[in-house]
DNA sequence: GCCCGGTAGTTAGCGTTGCTAGCATTAGCA
DNA sequence: TGCTAATGCTAGCAACGCTAACTACCGGGC
């Protein structure tokens, strides 16, 4: 069985070789340059190898968004933790996911635009990394939610950040004023909080 | 120069026939199906007759999401008329908001995420539908900013009911919930006005 | 040690995409 | 009536996602 064992790790290993060299190339020239003969081209293997191991280019892209919220509930746990107070942990994890966006702009795309059938609810199971991401912003939020329903308040406070990065990034909004208009949200959802 | 006019018409309605087209198709059978092969088909003519009116795809899609803010605007400032006073403002238009991207898919989707090339700020000139669309939200916002800046609340709340569309759309938050989450957004943003 | 089956990986190509060069045809002015 | 310019078409290019069909090779059975 040592045998399969190799082959399947070579599988692995390859496979992340797809997703990581779709990420990098993404994040350097953005997807459109993300296409299936550059990309095989980039691993040095020919088209059909992606085939091997995703259905479509768009299960590449799904699987580098899988990878993204991870990294983004990482980013998240930890502004938390370092949060002086319990009332601070909104600001902090507001603050790390717009700096999550910024540093990772492909990324971001690939998990809040480009990937269509990530879903949340529904009969269908929720991939695990995207309940993750959510519940540490939840966390925060519950911190300084008050009388407020918390589950409805993170929601909110879920689109409202994913609204800035994405209007900001489009031009739609003054440039230069980001952190203002992050400080602003913050202080609403905290409301009269000690 | 009566021959001229005519002219001028003609390619004006041709024009519009390009962009009406494009629109009823995209909300029939979504953007995927607008390509410009079906387009022209549907318009009866052949391909290179776009390119006389447009430089491209993406010049079409422009325009329609050009179109798409004037109706916006429309939309927005019927509902901040018809509000019983200046507070009731922010809560009827963020709803028109909602029910407009509710209504108009395919459009909305034009106007927010498949025209990258409309930007506010910036050397360039702003499309004016897109200025007058935002002016409308910022006077009803204005009505319970307090001594918060209207800009800045303005673009907060703009960012948030885009993501909350989006995020909806896209089945990212608990269907069923949005009008909760429309109202929980209001009342934040309403804070303790009367 | 030799053959044989399954896997790995390739080449070549299909249908479709956005877009354009270059040719007809028609309309308007002299 | 004949010339010019605009109008609109056919045909085709390069690139796209994806797949069929073939070759080469590795590993286990006699």
């Amino acid at each position: 069985m040592a045998i399969e064992d190799r082959r399947q790790r070579e599988r692995l290993a390859r496979r992340r070789l797809i997703t990581e060299t779709a990420r990098t190339l993404a994040e350097r020239e953005g997807w459109n340059a993300v296409t299936t003969r550059r990309l095989s081209t980039e691993i040095e293997y020919s088209q059909p190898v992606l085939y091997k191991h995703f259905g479509s280019m768009e299960d590449i892209v799904e699987a580098v968004a899988l990878e993204g919220f991870g990294e983004l509930t990482e980013a998240l746990r930890a502004a938390r933790r370092d949060s002086p107070t319990p009332a601070d942990q909104v600001a902090r994890v507001a603050a790390a996911f717009s700096d999550f966006a910024a540093g990772n702009t492909a990324l971001y795309d690939a998990m809040f635009t480009r990937s269509t059938r990530l879903h949340f609810g529904g009969t269908d199971e929720t991939p695990t990394p995207l309940i993750e991401a959510f519940a540490e912003l939840r966390e925060a939020v519950a911190a300084v939610a008050g009388t407020r329903d918390v589950d409805t308040l993170t929601e909110v406070v879920w689109a409202a950040l994913h609204g800035l990065v994405e209007l900001d990034r489009n031009g739609r909004l003054r440039p230069g004023y980001a952190a203002e208009r992050l400080q602003l949200l913050v202080e609403q959802i905290r409301g009269s909080t000690p």
